[in-house]
RNA sequence: GCGGGCGUAGCUCAAUGGUAGAGCAUCAGCCUUCCAAGCUGAAUGUUGACGGUUCGAGUCCGUUCGCCCGCUCCA
């Protein structure tokens, strides 16, 4: 087992006992996939995301050259209209079984491919796109050329089979449409990562929806009554939390790739003339967030995406990359998309129809335009995933060896408060203060077990700072203040332990 | 999807085909004046599930499920 993968599992298990993260209905045998955050957990993760609306909607950073803009939230429903997926182009060819070509990356309805094969099935077989006269005709050259006969004559030795009559061993020797190599096309598979489900009682087509598989469609929806109830103006952005759902072949890596899953989205409207400025200033900003949060820029990489990887409304994309210990490769935290103006311009078609109808008023030009869209689109559960690997030290030297470095604005609990004893008055002592403490920050009163036992206990919490109430609080009044990184003490006035948190954590 | 490995208490692991146990953790109490100390006690199990062989299965056989690893896949 390599040493990323022991790592790992300490993790993972740290996860569970202490609380982080459990899999989902564990005790019928779990669900894969799936998980559920616990006490703590569900404090790390709401921090993550009270630091991303707190510093992304509510105090946004200043844009380019000083520049203000406005950003305002949202938060949609789950289940929407399926048009709405149809012009996101979500559902249409990705509820059939598809067949890819390994080669040239195509993809095909495997129900919308034949197959030219000799008669007697040996050999070469030439696929081609059903009904698509140009695609038989290529098909057919390339089986004259190589049966090495006329195009005349082929008719007599060849036959024409729908692909999805074919056993999958036959494959290999399958040319693809497009194709060079010969055995290039993956067996038909099913594609569609949506769930479905279906709204009202009746169970039938027509009653058919789908769980999002990403917030952004919902920002794009609503991007007329935002612009309409609130007097926004380009450049300015929406921003949404919430849960969006895929039904992923394969999830691994613990919470990495579930099926269940929270995004932070923020769908940037400006100008097109301006947008690859824009562009550049949100992967910048966001590339310091994730820093500011205590995530070693090392670890931290900018992935800007080749012209070949691009979608093909897309000008730019820049993948934040993360270095998981699961992982040698980097993995994908955030994707910041120059999204040009291909959402609004097909929901301004499907729904209005008419490509411009979201188009805005340009105040100088007095010209109407398409804004163009800058998506930084973040997973919640993989940047806390990321904060815990991140916090996650080990120290053999120390008593307690695991301890949880959390950034401060993240730490589950900032503050433990502890008597020394649990005897000679020192718990109500401890008490009061722990009772002024807890009304400004998530804290933990514990005077059980010995002092040591209390400390690991935070220091697997990740908590920063330890009150500890002992004998010289009643005769002088302070208090020792414990540090969680390296384990050192100070002591301060009693009166003074909300202070000194509200400095120590910066917030 | 393919191949390999593993399933016994919350965790780490024991138990010749013959009464399912230990340490740690948890809880209660004692002790304890700053880093998982000690003592006493308590609680904890459909041995992943189903079926078969057997007088008797955690153990042998079959099936299945789950997890982990490697490939594959990931609009």
């Amino acid at each position: 087992m390599s040493k990323s993968t022991e790592t790992m599992e300490k993790i993972v298990a740290l996860c569970r006992r202490r609380g982080f993260i459990f899999g989902s209905s564990e005790i019928y045998g779990g669900l894969g996939g799936f998980w559920d955050y616990g006490p703590l957990g569900v404090e790390l993760k709401r921090n993550i995301k009270d630091c991303w609306w707190n510093d992304m909607i509510k105090n946004p950073p200043t844009g380019p050259g000083g520049r203000k803009f406005q950003m305002v939230g949202v938060d949609c429903s789950i289940i929407m209209n399926p048009k709405v997926w149809e012009a996101s182009g979500h559902v249409g060819g990705f509820s059939d079984p598809m067949v890819d070509c390994k080669e040239t990356k195509n993809r095909y309805r495997a129900d919308q491919l034949s197959v030219l094969q000799t008669k007697s099935g040996e050999g070469q077989m030439f696929a081609f796109a059903t009904d698509d006269d140009e695609s038989e005709d290529r098909a057919r050259k390339k089986a004259a050329k190589y049966l090495k006969t006329s195009t005349d004559a082929l008719a007599e030795m060849t036959t024409v089979v729908a692909l999805e009559t074919l056993e999958t061993s036959t494959f290999p020797s399958i040319l693809g449409p497009d194709a060079k190599e010969v055995g290039t096309l993956t067996e038909p598979r099913a594609f569609n990562l949506m769930f479905e489900t279906f709204v009202g009682a009746l169970q039938d087509s027509t009653s058919k929806a789908y769980l999002r598989p990403e917030t952004a469609q919902g920002i794009f929806a609503n991007f007329k009554n935002v612009m309409d109830s609130t007097r926004v103006k380009i450049p300015f952005g929406i921003g949404q939390i919430g849960k969006s759902f895929r039904n992923e072949i394969n999830p691994r890596n613990f919470t990495f790739r579930s099926r269940e899953f929270e995004q932070m989205e923020i769908e940037f409207f400006c100008d097109p003339k301006e947008s690859m400025v824009w562009y550049e200033f949100w992967r910048d900003t966001r590339i310091k967030w994730y820093e500011s949060l205590g995530i070693k820029s090392e670890k931290l990489r900018p992935r800007e995406q080749g012209d070949e990887e691009l979608a093909h409304y897309s000008d730019a994309c820049t993948d934040i990359e993360y270095l998981f210990p699961f992982s040698d490769e980097t993995q994908e935290l955030e994707g910041v998309a120059h999204r040009g103006d291909f959402d609004l311009k097909a929901h301004g078609k499907a729904a209005k129809g008419k490509e411009n109808a979201f188009a805005v008023l340009d105040d100088a030009t007095k010209e109407r335009f398409v804004p163009h869209v800058i998506e930084p689109s973040a997973g919640v559960d993989r940047f806390t995933l990321a904060s815990i690997t991140e916090a996650y030290s080990y120290d053999e030297n120390r008593a307690s060896p695991e301890f949880m470095k959390f950034h401060p604005r993240l730490a589950p609990i900032k503050a433990g408060v502890f008597p020394l004893v649990a005897k000679d008055g020192l718990p109500e002592i401890a008490e009061p203060i722990y009772a002024d403490l807890r009304k400004h920050f998530f804290c933990q009163y514990d005077a059980k077990q010995t002092i040591g036992k209390r400390y690991a206990r935070m220091d697997e919490a990740g908590t920063p700072f330890c009150f500890t109430i002992d004998h010289d609080t009643k005769e002088a009044g302070t208090v020792t203040v414990r540090n969680r990184d390296d384990a050192s003490q100070e002591r301060i006035d009693k009166s003074r332990c909300l202070e000194y948190l509200r400095d120590k954590l910066g917030i």
